[in-house]
DNA sequence: CTGTATCCAGCAAGATACTG
DNA sequence: CAGTATCTTGCTGGATACAG
């Protein structure tokens, strides 16, 4: 009887430490880059495919929904034909993209350590072939 | 031929999103665990292990080196009998541990939205029992 | 005490085909 | 256009046993 939860085992994390959850939150393929794009403003569902190639329709729309169910995306549909789906992001999410924003600019003042961690990263990779 | 690096195909998120590489760098299950241990002071690897139970010795030593090669985490060893070893933030790690703060208090402030999708998230969980 | 080696289950996510 | 259904694979991480 599997549990879907991921976070089952973790819960005395989510008392002192919200941001755990956060990252784990954010951090499957495309939720950042999603976000990003979508910080860009509103857009639909095949702009936001086009725009985050290689991106399966399938992982766009599990993507969505979970950013929906967190509350940082809000969706809009017209009921025409062809039907016209709509993604923007929530107050909530445009909260959370300036709170990355912030992250991001830490992240590039050590840009160089990162860079050298990457490059190892790339190279240990690179020996397996 | 496994390609050990799990961001071949997305080197195109690195110049403009850093930010990505480090949630991913962080989402794993115990990185953000003993960084926050570590903020505490340096610490030993039993008692790294005894603060993270239930963390198990190997899982431990692998997210120790993930952040060692990141350059969060410094290792210091005296080569006695019984050995020693102990663990601490490197300058980056406690620069980092205060980025993360200031993201956790973002999350602090919206807490009672996360909550709720909590909630939603092990209620979903609850119905496969 | 501080790890490594090996094995294995479960999940994330890609490929592909189908649908209203 | 905007998805869902199904199948498959590689990786993450837990359990256990062994080692300097």
């Amino acid at each position: 009887m599997p549990n879907n939860s991921k976070f089952e085992l973790e819960a005395k994390y989510f008392q002192d430490m919200p941001v755990y959850w956060l990252v784990r939150q954010l951090a499957d393929r495309w939720s950042l880059p999603v976000i990003a794009e979508l910080c860009r403003g509103t857009q639909r569902f095949l702009e936001l495919k086009r725009a985050l190639e290689p991106v399966s329709k399938r992982m766009l729309t599990l993507t969505l929904r979970r950013l929906m169910a967190a509350g940082f995306v809000e969706r809009h549909m017209q009921d025409t034909n062809p039907p016209q789906v709509s993604y923007a992001l929530s107050p909530l999410g445009h909260s959370l993209g300036e709170a990355l924003k912030s992250l991001n600019a830490w992240t590039k003042l050590h840009h160089a350590t990162f860079a050298a961690a990457l490059k190892r990263d790339q190279r240990a990779s690179d020996q397996d072939l």
